[in-house]
DNA sequence: CGCAAAGTTGAGCGTCCTCAAGCAGCGTGG
DNA sequence: CCACGCTGCTTGAGGACGCTCAACTTTGCG
């Protein structure tokens, strides 16, 4: 059992550091030896989807979890007054349906993004296991914990940085996800509306729309072919620092 | 093993407790029945810390697991940038140090509001002990979902609700929270200063007392005493009322 | 009692939302 | 093939909400 730790106590040294190849390869190696060890020990049904495409919907009774393998995912939240909110995108290597462990039930729908791929495992499978492979609860947990992390991660961005700079930092957050999934870090294919986007960033479409814009004019972005979906971000760096310029500037 | 999952698949089915009148009863009983297990199965550290004591600091190990029995915790997240972020606060019931379980240190600081005790468990011997009681695995899954659904919800409020009714929404979280845990659910001792009330849900410490003042003017709420902090809900209902009329009409 | 820290309240202003018009991409059908 | 309409995106003008700045009040503590 004590085995089980060393993947979840000695990941640790690593913190966001922009569009450093160590790391990169780190998350690369870590998704990798996480699919391989849930081939080996569990019976993954491998399922592919495309857009549009709902893998669950909320209040479905908890006993599955998802591991994307390819493609990308929304996870939107429906409150009982009728509110909607996106609550996450996820990524290749992300885990889905942990949501639904607090009380039986699925708290959100996923979507698909794109083509895309997860390997399904029952969660009693997993637990059943766990007891002759523990890495696998120590890879369970670190996905609690990335997603609890992350959550807090955005929720301070929505909570002090201005619209125009939540706009940049989506993009940075978007684009450095990419990349340490081994994904080109410079160019984003947004499969998200702008009203998707703003409803995640806590702001209108418009807002969005003139982020965009504003990060184009200063050729921070561009966009590539027709489409206002694909974006290409020629130096990284400096959409990490029109982020800072604003934080520095608001906190005066 | 498979015993492990009646706490989690069933409590969804909500316990038929007919006897019983609420979920504040289930809840009540959910975090005995916890603290039981705890108790029985792992030796746990009692410990009691008093108002700005803290817990642990951002970036100190993973190892251990904590669960507030007694008063409340709040939880600070530093961002490189300076940023710092009140990323939310804890009751009898909630487990601390479960963002560590992501790269192996914790990523917040855990500070006491008030005279709290919490109860300490290694993570390893968690799991150890798993082995002959899995319901220990079923108990911190529930604790890790109910972390990862409650920031979502937290996200949908910043996100779409103005700050009066953001203000009215905290305060709402926060009595049913107390009552779902035996305690009144009519009174409320903020802990907490306008400021850090104010970061935590993205706007100024005068947003807040101005967000405060509305609702005492509209008899939504009523100060207690000579300091700002101790509040009455005169009724739970009108303060809900509050926060749907701002949705409605933000709906359009 | 006096000082420091926290909270309240008001006035002015800026950011962001609202509303509205115009534009671009794209599928459909004449 | 282009007209057509549909949907989604952009951009502008005006207004409202919430932030900034500042004065004042209250509380708590030495």
């Amino acid at each position: 059992m004590i085995e089980a730790l060393s993947q979840l106590e000695q990941g640790a040294a690593r913190r966001p550091d922009p569009a450093l190849p160590s790391a990169e390869r780190q998350e690369v190696h870590r998704i990798a030896a996480t699919l391989e060890l849930l081939a080996k020990h569990l019976h993954c049904t491998r399922r592919v989807l495309h857009a549009g495409d709902v893998l669950y919907h909320a209040g479905k009774p908890f006993g599955q979890l998802h591991v994307v393998t390819a493609g990308m995912f929304k996870l939107v939240q429906l409150a009982a007054d009728g509110r909607e909110q996106l609550v996450g995108v996820k990524f290749r290597g992300d885990w889905l349906g942990l949501d639904g462990m607090a009380d039986g039930k699925k708290a959100c729908d996923a979507v698909a993004l794109d083509t895309s791929e997860v390997w399904t495992i029952g969660y009693r499978a997993l637990l059943e296991a766990a007891a002759d492979e523990p890495a696998l609860l120590g890879a369970l947990h670190a996905a609690m914990g990335r997603e609890i992390y992350g959550e807090r991660e955005w929720l301070m961005s929505v909570c002090s940085l201005p619209t125009e700079a939540r706009v940049a930092d989506f993009l940075l957050w978007w684009a450095q996800t990419q990349e340490a999934r081994g994904l080109r870090g410079d160019q984003i294919c947004l499969r998200l509306s702008r009203a998707e986007i703003g409803n995640y960033l806590g702001m209108t479409l418009e807002s969005v729309s003139r982020g965009l814009s504003r990060l184009r004019r200063e050729h921070v972005i561009a966009f590539i072919g027709k489409g206002r979906h694909d974006l290409h971000i020629p130096d990284v760096a400096a959409l990490s620092a029109f982020v800072q310029r604003r934080v520095a500037t608001d906190l005066h």
